[in-house]
DNA sequence: ACCTGAACACCGTTCAAGT
DNA sequence: ACCTGAACACCGTTCAAGT
């Protein structure tokens, strides 16, 4: 959503969308890439990165605020086209994209859990998370008993996972679980899943 | 278990000992210390630090790894003296409390899930899980469906999490919340906790 | 065999000097 | 205001020389 940026000289916000363009770039190739690289790459100077982005996180966090506005814009979306155990079921499976495409995400959103600093990203997660769950207990589709942060801790394995490794089926297996569990019919999750 | 040490030469094993027991130290106090402080503070040459371990992650597993040694040790002796489902609970209470004093052990054991080289200190882990989670099934106390990697990973917020915010009560929440996604009785989960 | 420790390339971060 | 880029202290890693 609309991200409070202060309005910024117009050379200093391009620099910064060049900084954000070209270290998600650059992470995606190697998620260890230097800031100097990164910033020599953005032709721009270290003392630029450092000042837009005062240490690794909030870059990486930058990097991955589009995607993590866009999945938190996707939330009513798909709650106004599906019913609500569906549009939770599409997001997570939204999510689970954004974490294995990417896995930057994951070290990014592990740290909004921890760190208050990047709480500004974790916050709108949650509230998108809050919807959803609201909307499928509304539903009678889910039990009360677990707000939204604590689903977002519990399937915290959709989005911190690599691609490593089959888990592709566990994953689902375990998102199935954890909805049962929360009180979904067997039925309902098995059929959601295509 | 018997970690299947190759047996070195005793200088080596000593400076081996001491390196982990500095690094013990060094990280408790400041979880980036550096590798290069490490070794000085041992009195040991930089190289022969990373003879011994190549790379970070392996010294941290080093450094962590009685402790995983014990949690694996606890889980039979657990079982021996308590019913299976009241073994499991203490064993998650002592991994809960493992990952909050030296929160390395998170870091350690999440690097251990992805990463191939660390798998000697996860195998074990997975074996002791997979014990007492047979007990459970055993005595009826669960179902079958989630087997022992997936249990890591759904209580993955037990070992990771950090001491930070009042997160114990979520813990225990969302412990009780697995367990009886798992089959166990609303009663059973609650006369267990203290 | 194993260890030392100087050396190397590179890291994050700062800050005087520019525009 | 904002940027540059040389400079600093320090990092992980290597490897010739020692024992």
């Amino acid at each position: 959503m609309s991200s409070v940026e202060a309005k910024l000289r117009s050379d200093a916000q391009a620099n910064r969308d060049r900084l954000v363009e070209v270290a998600r770039e650059a992470l995606a190739v190697d998620p260890a890439a230097s800031l100097n690289s990164i910033a020599k790459a953005a032709g721009v100077g270290a003392g630029t990165l450092y000042r837009h982005f005062p240490n690794r996180d909030l870059l990486v966090v930058a990097v991955y605020r589009k995607e993590i506005d866009d999945l938190v814009a996707l939330a009513p979306r798909l709650l106004a086209k599906h019913p609500p155990l569906q549009a939770l079921l599409r997001w997570c499976d939204r999510l689970a994209k954004a974490g294995k495409t990417k896995h930057g995400i994951g070290a990014a959103l592990a740290a909004a859990v921890t760190e208050e600093d990047v709480q500004a990203t974790y916050g709108p997660m949650l509230a998108a998370t809050g919807q959803l769950i609201s909307a499928c207990r509304a539903s009678g589709d889910i039990r009360a008993e677990i707000d939204a942060q604590d689903f977002l801790i519990l399937v915290s394995f959709l989005w911190k996972s690599r691609p490593d490794s089959a888990g592709d089926t566990r994953g689902r297996r375990l998102l199935a679980f954890v909805l049962r569990g929360m009180g979904a019919s067997d039925e309902a999750v098995r059929e959601q899943f295509p």
